[in-house]
DNA sequence: GCGCAAATGTTATGTTATATCATGGAGGAC
DNA sequence: GTCCTCCATGATATAACATAACATTTGCGC
């Protein structure tokens, strides 16, 4: 395992102590799983690695740890793909952007916290050309919203 | 009909026929769908109402007839609730940023065209309350990116 | 120990999307 | 007009992604 990995699982061992969540021995091999493999990530592809690894290996299984990877920060979901990454700034609230190479699969998470940071701003901080933007809001629209 | 999608019907038809498009009656009716529903439609909501209308429904009529809406750009696909929309925007080059309201499920198509616009300007402008968003561009990476 | 709540085990099914091969129909070459 | 090619459609099957529902186990406060 990196360096970087052990260190991010032990920022979520930490937090979720803090924050009375539990660090199940699933849990944390899905996180260590996505943090290994540093790209994206289907739900069935970590369900071969859990079996391998000794866990069971129906569906519920891993998205079950996967919801709860992403309820708490530790990892997100790339809608464009159906598939989970794991978090590269686990722990802050924060609102990524990803930059997604089509060649070489790698996924790279910027910070997009910042309201006026736009998705080209982003990208060329990153060096990444984009080809495709998704970009997809959900919340209130005008007239929900002054309803309550 | 609205006058409103018999235009947008008509401006798909006129741009089909500058460019060698076969805007094909499944085509055109899937796109009357998506227009005078005004929101989000699955596939196979799509389907069912294709086969109302008389139309085959195995899912690749409607999965194909949504594949040339969509790289034609008379529609988009919502990643986040795997459903589409018609263009509001058609027939121009363009960035769409949604505005999906999960209290009334409307979709609102931003244009996000001006590489400077952020997700929240582009959302005060729309008068949504953003909860959550979705930020993902697919391309080239850095490394890919100089090695062609 | 007992009771509760949360996590996990297990089975089944629902939902979204594509592969593959057959058939049909418009339009150009001759 | 006939043949040919291309592309759209028809049709069947299956892949890929995701959740419902209920049983069982586990950890913890009492
Ligand atoms: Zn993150
Ligand atoms: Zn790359
Ligand atoms: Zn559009
Ligand atoms: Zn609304």
């Amino acid at each position: 395992m990196g360096i970087a990995v052990g260190k991010s699982i032990k920022e979520a061992e930490k937090f979720c102590k803090e924050n009375d969540l539990k660090f199940t021995p699933v849990r944390r091999k899905v996180l260590e799983i996505l943090l290994q493999k540093n790209k994206a990530l289907g739900a069935y592809e970590i369900l071969d690695l859990l079996r391998e690894a000794g866990f069971k290996n129906q569906p519920p299984v891993a998205y079950r740890a996967l919801d709860f990877l992403v309820k708490n920060g530790f990892a997100h979901k790339i809608e464009q793909l159906n598939s989970f990454v794991g978090c590269m700034h686990p722990g802050k609230d924060h609102s990524p952007a990803f930059m997604i190479c089509r060649n070489c699969d790698f996924v790279s998470e910027e910070e997009a916290i910042n309201p006026n940071f736009s998705v080209s701003k982003i990208a060329s901080k990153a060096g990444f050309k984009v080809e495709k933007a998704v970009i997809e809001a959900r919340g209130l629209c005008h007239s929900c919203a002054s309803m309550a």
